[in-house]
DNA sequence: TGCTGTGAATCGCTTCACAGCC
DNA sequence: GGCTGTGAAGCGATTCACAGCA
């Protein structure tokens, strides 16, 4: 895509691998509900039960950031909760903006997992006039002219973007300009955004339609292979897959 | 988890891999895109440059689909857009509930990316009394008391959780017992279900630990590399890949 | 004995490179 | 000549299976 660059030469060096990463906020909040209940040690049949993913990956993954465990007995709740958050950041505070304040971004605003894991919504930015000063989760509307002010004054780098398709890649560019270098995106849109900047994107109609192809093709398989229709029965309790995370994550370091 | 097993054994046969289907809505919309402007044929270059992927990777994907362009030419626009909807299962009507409506809930029931797409939201259940009746995005609310009803009534195989953690297994519970059969979970929690039943979710604070992690690595670097502070400039546009596209997530504008 | 940590095998996806067709 | 369709190679992630340690 765009420049021919030998795609991600770096990045690589010293690294634990992007799927591993992607699963580090998991298993970290499964063991900061273990230790609200106060359970000191976890084995990794445990946690990786809690988390959703099979063991052998669990111990695999923990073993890029290196040997937290003890042999025959498991894993120090309280310590791997550290070890984890430092090795995602989140030992410090992150200043957010988030621009576009509809109805999701006052839901993001109002999302209380944001605070508990060191992100700091810094300010919401809106093209409404009408919005501007309006509080929103406590916090005042301002409008998108000052955005390069705030974002400078608060030395932000991680953006969201909650506009409509056609106003993200106009604030993606503004964001980037005014020193942006993370952005988690939920238009619509595909962001061209410099080397060095890192977008993810969050789109709910795709994943509904994942699920409408495993839907019809459910629906094509009850037929053929003769099977009752509803389920109701079956208390198989295979916590199944859990959307994307045999997905490849795919980020971007840049 | 749970059960022992063999995981997953269906679900593979005569298939299109699991990611290419995550890429399927992707090229849909591009697709889209290309179809309101009146483009009548594209090639697997620039369209793969509109989705955000490589042309290999989407000339590879269309390719389990069967052979639907032309050789020195392109693809036929329309009729790509119709072989992507009809494989994806988007050439039916899936009504859909949302469950817990709170900010998320209403800014999901508001999302216009579903109805564009087969997806019809047939009712909005909260747990909250006061809420009954009340219309939100002129669908008025009904009571979690009556979600079987609504589930048979309306024929509904998908549910969408929007309710906070410490609900859902219990709302999915409901849903999955009344005939649900695919869920998009957007409560911080892993959900449990029987075999036959999908889960995706949408876990928007573990995208930005992502971001984290990244942006971590980029301030290390810095200082380690020497490099300068805020970019800004460098302007090599490269439409990183992005986010979880192989994986996963998801969003809607407002 | 029990559970972690990890080499080795395996699997699936991505990328390459070019044959095949318009 | 240009662009699709695809075998084959490459690569990263998952899974297996067991050695190593408490």
């Amino acid at each position: 895509m765009a420049t021919g660059r030998t795609h991600r030469p770096a990045t690589r060096s010293r690294g634990i691998p992007e799927a591993t990463v992607a699963r580090l906020p998991l298993y970290l909040r499964a063991l900061t509900a273990l230790s609200e209940r106060s359970v000191p040690t976890v084995s990794s049949e445990e946690l990786a039960a809690a988390a959703g993913v099979n063991s052998a990956k669990l111990r695999k993954d923990f073993s890029y950031l290196g040997s937290y465990g003890t042999r025959g007995v498991g894993y120090d709740v309280e310590y791997l909760v550290y070890q984890i958050s430092r090795e995602l950041g989140l030992t410090q505070d992150w200043p957010v903006v988030i621009v576009g304040i509809g109805n999701l971004g006052a839901a993001l605003a109002n999302y209380g997992g944001f605070a508990s894991r060191g992100f700091r919504v810094a300010a919401l930015i809106d093209a409404d006039p009408g919005m501007a000063g309006k509080p929103v989760a406590g916090i005042p509307v301002q409008h998108t002219d000052d955005l390069e002010k705030i974002i400078q004054d608060n030395g932000v780098s991680i953006g969201v973007i909650a506009t409509p398709a056609g106003a993200a890649q106009q604030v993606c560019d503004r964001l980037v300009a005014a020193g942006v270098t993370s952005i988690l995106n939920f238009a619509p849109t595909v962001l061209t955004v410099p080397d060095g900047v890192d977008v993810r994107k969050v789109d709910l109609s795709i994943e509904l339609q994942i699920l409408a192809f495993h839907e019809q093709r459910k629906a094509g398989e009850e037929t053929a292979a003769g099977d009752g229709a509803h389920p109701a029965a079956a208390r198989d309790a295979s916590s199944a897959d859990q959307g994307p995370d045999g997905d490849v994550p795919a980020v971007m370091p840049a």
